[in-house]
DNA sequence: GTGAAAGCGCTAACAC
DNA sequence: GTGTTAGCGCTTTCAC
């Protein structure tokens, strides 16, 4: 690869004077920006942008962490924070840690996100000491499920607010035996899953039912393929469901095959709701009533919060909850 | 950040040491290597991989160039390649490209990809004169639809051949007039659509029948919403339809909505096939028949052809068309 | 075993 | 307007 020397050598002036150039900087005459170009064309000259960074200090990149691209979520947010980050000419790159903690520890590793000038961090399988230890002093935002170290700035989804709007929902449309699809039964457990649960059984509560705790269905790993057997299996058992809070989209995509397979009808029979608004769930048959997280302001308020970073002010950590909405579609009554 | 000379400094040892140390590389004393060690975890340093990349001329990371990252295809594409590459320890990360209207590749995003050791690219959407330009010294092997230029390794999917299945295949189950949603009257068209459109003509010309040019419907932004409503309108200006051939599932699953809008059965009414076989569409209602374009085939040979020039091998430049396969479920009869 | 010197390609700061 | 100098943090080379 040609540099800024051999350039500065073809067209007969100074590194810096290249330099000038290739960067748009004023104070150039014309005619030796003319003659630095067309060198610059004809080597095929292109910046080397390791180098820029080492000595700028900055890399004008910012990495989303995802735990996986091909879960839907994740890949729809990530679709949001580039677009959002566009108008300002700001380059995104997503790393994937595949939904593990060990994939979590080297994907983000303190040297690896040295590298960016932020991180949005979407954290499932790291241990909340894990996560304390990183570096505070770089730009990062947590995009957390579970509640995550008082330190470090966190957008969390309304998880719980959306649970209890989905099952209050099903309640209110008549459903009386409300399972739960990737629920939990473990108290202890305050990442999505259990925040989630929470929510469905305080609306339970709040409706004066008690939740029936044969209808928590544990998590699987949110695979459409896991939850279609599972809810097949459990109306095979005889448990009485004539509602579903699916904890994500893609699971209450899953229970409504599974129960397509059982021969029950959708909502006659059985009410869905899932969580998630993904793009394809306006579009099944009947369109699925889901929880929208609002990624929108999810995606706003973390680069809101990593901008403050970015600019180097000694601000406030914020932890935000960002608010959810239910959209009603033909899965419920 | 602590440097490795300040590290040098505190454990009084020259730069060069530490970084025998920290690479744990041979011949350097346990005494000293501990004093290191010691130095390197009290000042909590980190390598710095700019620096390292910049003076290696390596990163050791690739990159996955894709248009976006909620095309769930591309997203599925991102997932099996970083399975790929985990066990062997590399890493990935993903690169949004193509979502930009005009100049996909600019000069800075060109820039971008010499920061990797190699370079998975999507190219659709890509002009070819753009593609020629790429810097064809570095390792990068082409995901592309289309044919491009020579003197790349590039790895297509089986366009003609997918579309071709999926077109005899609603011959065979009865269709007789068979759209094709996305498909183009445009001859020159040579690109993903153009291939599958060709596909679906000589799939007709084989079984002796014409294809309607009035059941070409052209394609959008193979957006779910977008295709419902353009079978919608089809179906209401009263074209005889009673098959039709997405180019894609998303397309497809765009389709079905639409169909189902106008009261019209699937597969009784009309059949539908789609293309990319995504996970989601063997959980619709009916499951999607659908062309399986083997992300798996075409993620094995792409990292085969980048790792033989990673490796360095001065070698023949490789053009590969992977098979497809059909895979049948409810939409067809 | 350990270290000194050179330089990867770039740009900030300053001189002319 | 243009050039010179210095140095970002690291590793390669070679001397001791």
């Amino acid at each position: 690869m040609p540099t800024l020397k051999d350039v500065a050598k073809a067209s007969g002036v100074s590194v810096m004077t290249v330099s000038n150039v290739v960067n748009g900087r004023p104070r150039v005459s014309e005619a030796t920006r003319r003659r630095v170009l067309a060198a610059v064309d004809e080597l095929g000259y292109q910046v080397n942008l390791t180098a820029r960074s080492l000595r700028a200090g900055r890399s004008g990149t910012i990495a989303l962490s995802i735990p996986r691209a091909d879960h839907p979520y994740f890949a729809e947010l990530a679709a949001a924070v580039t677009d959002a980050l566009r108008p300002a000419g700001r380059h995104l790159v997503i790393e994937q840690t595949g939904a593990s903690r060990e994939g979590e520890l080297s994907a983000l590793s303190q040297a690896r996100l040295q590298m960016y000038d932020g991180v949005l961090l979407s954290v499932v399988g790291m241990h909340d000491d894990e996560v304390a230890r990183l570096q505070s002093d770089m730009p990062l935002v947590l995009l957390g499920e579970k509640r995550m170290p008082d330190h470090l700035d966190q957008v969390m989804l309304g998880n719980f607010d959306g649970a209890h709007l989905a099952t209050a929902h099903l309640i209110a449309r008549g459903a009386r035996h409300i399972a739960i699809a990737g629920g939990t039964r473990d108290p202890a457990e305050t990442g999505m899953v259990g925040m989630r649960t929470a929510g469905w059984r305080a609306a339970h509560v709040e409706a004066g039912l008690v939740p029936d705790e044969r209808l928590v269905l544990p998590p699987l790993h949110f695979e459409m393929s896991e939850s279609r057997e599972q809810i097949r299996t459990a109306v095979a058992e005889g448990l009485p469901i004539d509602g579903v809070f699916a904890v994500t989209d893609q699971v209450a995509i899953g229970v409504m095959a599974g129960l397509h397979d059982c021969g029950l009808r959708i909502p006659d029979d059985v009410q869905v709701v899932g969580f998630d608004n993904l793009a394809v769930s306006a579009h099944l048959t009947p369109g699925l009533t889901t929880v929208d997280p609002r990624t929108d302001l999810v995606v706003e308020e973390s680069l809101r919060l990593l901008d403050r970073r970015l600019s180097g002010d000694d601000v406030q950590v914020e932890h935000l909850v960002m608010p959810v909405r239910l959209v009603v579609r033909g899965t419920t009554r």
